[in-house]
DNA sequence: GTGCTATGATACCGTTCGGTATCATACCAG
DNA sequence: CTGGTATGATACCGAACGGTATCATAGCAC
């Protein structure tokens, strides 16, 4: 074993680095990416903005890390879910649908980081823009693939219509309004039934 | 006549308070309300800081009252489509998604200025938030009054998830995917056929 | 005319912004 | 022990932030 040092100790603190980008990623999605400024990032995490511009090229990087990160977990706990259902497409949406109805039932739920840095950040060029829509369209294929998988005859307007669901639910909780999106699973499953039965 | 000195003139350029006011909203809108500085609200009006800070108490009521505008307008617009349909609430159902789906293809639309200002105003007691929050709850009791004038039996769901339509459509005209949001008057209708078999 | 109101111009306030330079220290590998 | 690497501390940069004070001017009502 060459190095060691990394594993197995508890009772270390993180890395200057972790610790950084675990707060910067808990401040962005609490208060807003341009309400955050480095400095109190770097105070949050018990630690100097030099650190931060040391592990990190820039604000703007650093929030495109942040939905990079949030890109491979979000995928990751997709495939936890979906995969317990193999070749069962339907429950497999279901499954994202329960995915969804557990994060937006969380009180400290603030909506989709995605979705949320989408209407912050209007550059176009900004770095995390294409992560963004990299994420979105992602997401609207594999449930296109799904509602295929699904039977669907029309699957793409089926997968557009839950895809409206999701980022409604999603946004819906920050404007004071919380019922609605206890309704996102049963909103879905009724419009996969009306395109399902239009099938055969 | 006591002064006509505000009517019939054209040619003189608005009142520095209605400049600076258009062109707030116009910035807001496009750019984000933190994105945008007092100063560039100025120059864009072509006045100064100063006028701005006689009209308005500051930048926070300034964005509350560009909110408070909006919502009078957005009623109008509701009203002024559905009353083209008295007693027919079905018909008033699509009117409204009609115009909805009519916004969100407009290629200069950056979704819904309220849920927009959600995402950025995390602070609680900002001024603007319980105007945001009113007026998300007005629109969900319109629905659901809607709703229930239609027939649906449960009218309160059915206009939960027409909620969750709505703003799933508004927000994802910003996520670089701007096909879901042209189904979402056909995904309307699906989910209110749905609730009305249900009914009888 | 005399006033009053709205507007413009400019300078200024303290604070925070994103980002950098410098120096000291602690730690761990060889 | 020696030497790199990661970190901390602090001071600094120019620019922009929201907001205010002051003075001058233009237009309109009387």
């Amino acid at each position: 074993m060459k190095s060691m040092a990394t594993k197995k100790q508890r009772k270390v603190r993180p890395s200057a680095r972790k610790r950084i980008f675990d707060t910067a990623a808990d401040l962005f999605y609490r208060k807003g990416i341009r309400a955050v400024g480095v400095e109190s990032i770097a105070a949050e995490a018990d630690t100097t903005k030099m650190s931060l511009y040391r592990n990190f090229p820039s604000k703007d990087e650093l929030v495109a890390e942040w939905l990079r990160d949030h890109d491979v977990k979000f995928w990751q706990a997709w495939d936890a879910m979906t995969q317990k259902y193999p070749g069962e497409a339907r429950k497999q949406l279901q499954a994202a649908f329960a995915l969804l109805a557990k994060h937006v039932s969380d009180p400290g739920a603030r909506g989709c980081p995605m979705a949320n840095a989408a209407v912050e950040i209007t550059e176009k060029d900004h770095p995390a823009r294409k992560v963004i829509e990299a994420h979105k369209a992602k997401l609207r294929a594999r449930l296109a693939k799904l509602c295929e998988l699904a039977g669907a005859r029309e699957f793409g307007v089926l997968a557009d219509q839950l895809f409206l669901l999701m980022e409604g639910a999603q946004v819906s909780i920050i404007l004071g309004v919380r019922g609605p999106a206890r309704n996102v699973a049963r909103a879905a499953d009724a419009l996969i039934d009306v395109h399902l039965q239009a099938a055969r």
